[in-house]
DNA sequence: ATAGCTCCTG
DNA sequence: CAGGAGCTAT
């Protein structure tokens, strides 16, 4: 592969250029072989293992793919672990896919075209000895981030479900209230823990804990394989280490996932080596995996939202298709839980009460009629039986489940995600979403879309429109920005560098207008450099008469690409997109 | 051959 | 913001 490519690589399409909208949507979205991670656990039409749960067979085969993938990338990189191979750590998984100032010669984002006149012969960035590793190793970061959030997802939706229920059920039993509803791992525990205690007569409650059950399983599944495939990949030497206790990648024993976890640094960017990761700490591999990752999250976002006014806080995407105002406090446990505060993450809070969940391999979910129980039913029925205060937002997150499309003769691809909320269309809410991360990436990938757009069923389509949006919003930009670069020139400004663009000046308000017009999003300080670095360079290129050259702009293009910057984990948040809209 | 970009238009 | 044309790199 040459080497400016990197991250633009998982692409599959095979269709030409489609508008925003499809006639309809490909049936088998099966992100062919050449696309990174799929969005979803279910890839391939999954009829062979018949003894195994739908579910499993397909997080198999995703796996397998997914493997094959991670070595045949390994065989195309130049073996020899670099010295960059600290820095392509898992930690730049989860972080800083692109570090500013480009120092990543695999970053190669869109690499704005070369003049076909103008610049002349084609100044790459000069990628050279090594990238092809660094490259293969930030696919793999790439891949690993979006598998991550696809679990960080379906923990999301799956706690949302367990609030429903358990809201539910304390109304029905009216059982005595304690101080606080009892935090999700509570309710797991009991779920998992108490074999057969709350199975009522609805049989959802039964439904609900087997599905707990089988989504651990799938999760810490899925999860070790990655890992263990990535860390096999980048340290072979840690591999010998970890194989020795780690044989049946499936079912890992509790003393493997201790030392497993004691690996060392590879996992150290997964989680923090801080209180609740320490060696001894009960927490799996997953757990660690899952809530340092998140780690970084909101906290940052937060702070990015202006803090005029109490309401504000209100603003951070919490979880997404919140269930009303009902249940506020469990809902900001259940955040901060997600976030990885406190040493117990659900997931890790279940590791240790029930290991063995994870041991057993707990065969009994498997045989879980999928087709009949359904996530997306169970939610809608507590509605209809506890109307609880949802807003708006909520209810068009529900009334878009992909309810009555049956028709579709529904394949393989929207097996459990889709029919727990995945969507099938942007709505208003990402667009807000969108313009807002445009502040942070003026030319996200489209790996990074699906990272950040995890609640939407991505499509050629999707993916088309979202691309075109970001389209859209580089033409405004640029458009504006060249408009006030040539008001300076005009108003006789000599010096660019006294070009600079703060939150008072006029572009920063058009820009914010269209980006931000609610004003409710603290605009990052990053991009009102990068706002005035464009201005600068269109000032002088302008100023030199560039713009004569027809293509006189695409060095200007050149440079702002590389000054994308990380995306707050925030955005990343299930409910973001609703949440936004009624901000 | 095509994904993704810009430019232009409505 | 979407659609389409045309271009480029892959």
């Amino acid at each position: 592969r040459a080497p400016g490519a990197g991250l633009r690589a998982p692409r599959s399409r095979d269709c030409p250029r489609l508008g925003h909208r499809c006639p309809r949507p490909e049936p088998s979205l099966a992100f062919s072989r050449t696309h990174a991670p799929a969005p979803l656990p279910c890839a391939g039409g999954g009829d062979q293992l018949s003894n195994q749960h739908p579910w499993e067979q397909l997080c198999d085969q995703h796996l397998r793919a997914k493997r094959a993938r991670v070595e045949s990338i390994i065989q195309g990189m130049s073996l020899p672990p670099t010295p960059q191979a600290s820095d392509t750590s898992l930690e730049a998984a989860f972080g800083h896919e692109r570090e500013r100032g480009g120092e990543m010669p695999q970053e190669s984002k869109r690499k704005p075209r070369v003049p076909q006149q103008g610049m002349g012969a084609a100044r790459r960035v000069a990628p050279t000895a090594g990238s092809s590793h660094a490259k293969g190793c930030q696919q793999l970061k790439e891949q690993l981030c979006f598998l991550e959030q696809q679990l960080r997802w379906l923990q999301e939706k799956f706690y949302q479900v367990c609030d429903s229920e358990d809201a539910a059920q304390t109304q029905e039993d009216s059982e005595t209230v304690q101080p606080l509803p009892g935090k999700p791992q509570d309710r797991l525990n009991k779920d998992s823990g108490t074999a057969e205690d709350t199975g009522d007569a609805g049989g959802l409650p039964s439904a609900v804990r087997v599905l707990s059950q089988a989504l651990k399983h799938e999760l810490s599944v899925v999860t070790c394989h990655v890992v263990d495939s990535v860390l096999k990949t980048l340290w072979p030497k840690a591999d010998s280490h970890i194989q020795k206790q780690h044989h049946s990648p499936p079912m890992l024993g509790p003393d493997a996932r201790r030392e497993y976890s004691a690996g060392g640094k590879c996992r150290k960017p997964l989680a923090k080596p801080s209180a609740m990761n320490a060696p001894g700490s009960l927490g799996s591999p997953e757990t660690e995996a899952l809530t340092g990752a998140l780690g970084k999250s909101l906290g940052s976002y937060a702070a990015s939202f202006s803090s005029k006014g109490v309401r504000k806080s209100s603003r951070v995407p919490s979880m997404g298709y919140s269930l009303g105002s009902a249940m506020p406090v469990q809902h900001s446990q259940l955040l901060s839980q997600l976030l990885g505060h406190g040493q117990h993450s659900p997931w890790g809070s279940d590791s240790r009460e029930s290991p063995s969940a994870l041991e057993r391999g707990c065969p009994e979910p498997l045989k879980l009629p999928w087709g009949s129980v359904k996530l997306r039913s169970s939610i809608a029925r507590q509605q209809q039986h506890h109307p609880l205060p949802l807003s708006p937002a909520s209810m068009e997150s529900l009334a878009l489940l992909p309810a009555g499309r049956d028709g579709h003769g529904e394949s393989l691809g929207n097996a459990l995600p889709l029919s727990s909320g995945m969507q099938e269309a942007l709505t208003p809410g990402h667009l807000k979403k969108a313009k807002l991360m445009f502040f942070f990436t003026r030319y996200p990938s489209s790996t990074l879309l699906k990272t950040y757009f995890l609640d939407v069923q991505f499509s050629r389509c999707i993916t088309s429109q979202l691309i075109k949006w970001f389209s859209n919003f580089r033409e405004f930009y640029y458009i504006q920005v060249e408009k006030f670069a040539r008001q300076a020139l005009l108003e006789g400004v000599v010096d660019a560098c006294t070009l600079q663009v703060s939150r008072d000046s006029e572009l920063f308000r058009a820009l914010n207008m269209h980006y931000n017009k609610g004003n409710d999003f603290e605009v990052p300080g990053r991009f009102l450099e990068v706002a005035s670095l464009t201005l600068q360079e269109f000032f002088s290129a302008v100023r030199a008469g560039k713009d004569a050259d027809p293509s006189w702009k695409k060095p200007i293009y050149k440079i702002i690409s590389k000054l994308d910057s990380d995306i707050p984990e925030g955005f990343k948040a299930a409910g973001c997109s609703q949440e936004l809209l009624h901000s």
